[in-house]
DNA sequence: ACCACATAGTGAGGTAACCTCTGTATTAGT
DNA sequence: ACTAATACAGAGGTTACCTCACTATGTGGT
């Protein structure tokens, strides 16, 4: 009863245990492609909009939750693989925009549909109830 | 409808977020004391069977599900700062013993403690039904 | 029109938390 | 007795971040 702190450490265990899976079996899928995770998810944002839309460095990094110079990393290392293009903003010369190239966008619906077929997501062995109880938590978490 | 995959984005990215989060909360719980979240979860888990007794290199490594190689690195670090103490195995001379120091007991208590008086846990904003939930789901996906 | 200030991106450099591969004692199995 | 396995640590690498300082712009106030 009173092993709260045991209890909320296990909590913190627990979670430091799963996201640790998470991320491995995310690295396993993305490796064939010579991905990481971390460029996966920012060539995904980039995506999010829709494809082939330019977004600022600086929108990216927000909605990756990164600082801006860590934006600017991951687009550098997307940009050597020709997956993403750097634009001058014609609207403010201080800005670049970030867009996938077709090739990029070519890479992610092939993963995509990859993911989807192999269905080798990592959160697959939940129910779908759990899945959404822990994507409420998590939200609750977040805020 | 894809809204499927966008699911699971979504899912991962929560959990991402919310990782970061618990870890950010913990680096800055314990940035009064020096300590990284890495290297108290090492004290924590050492102290967890009972304070001062001693425990392999190698159980540790597999309690904190890191390779042995990282262990030895966060022994090192909580050695220099005297929390931690090696020893020679008696029963086998290949093996160190790692325990806390009395120094070392002493500050996991006082940390333990003032968590528990500030509760400033990171999960403390979840309901207990909540955390009950998070914990049994995090079980599972640890399997 | 001018100046102060803010903003966008990046170079330089750093950190935490891991990893593998290799080498050296030492113990265990046949 | 000898081969295989095990425990640890040295060397070196990776991912995913960060801050601080700088430059090139844009914006608001007088």
């Amino acid at each position: 009863m009173h092993s709260q702190s045991s209890d909320s450490a296990d909590l913190g265990d627990l979670f430091h245990a799963a996201f640790r899976g998470l991320r491995r079996t995310w690295a396993e899928q993305l490796s064939p492609w010579e991905l990481t995770p971390h460029q996966w998810r920012a060539l995904m944002t980039l995506m999010r909009p829709a494809p082939g839309e330019p977004m600022r460095l600086k929108d990216l990094a927000e909605r990756l939750r990164i600082a801006p110079r860590s934006a600017t990393e991951v687009v550098d290392q997307l940009e050597v693989k020709a997956l993403v293009r750097r634009d001058p903003d014609p609207t403010d010369r201080r800005a670049t925009l970030v867009a996938a190239t077709p090739a990029g966008q070519q890479l992610f619906a092939k993963i995509s549909a990859e993911r989807r077929g192999k269905s080798s997501e990592y959160f697959a062995r939940l129910s779908a109830e759990d899945r959404a109880q822990l994507a409420r938590i998590l939200g609750q978490l977040r805020d």
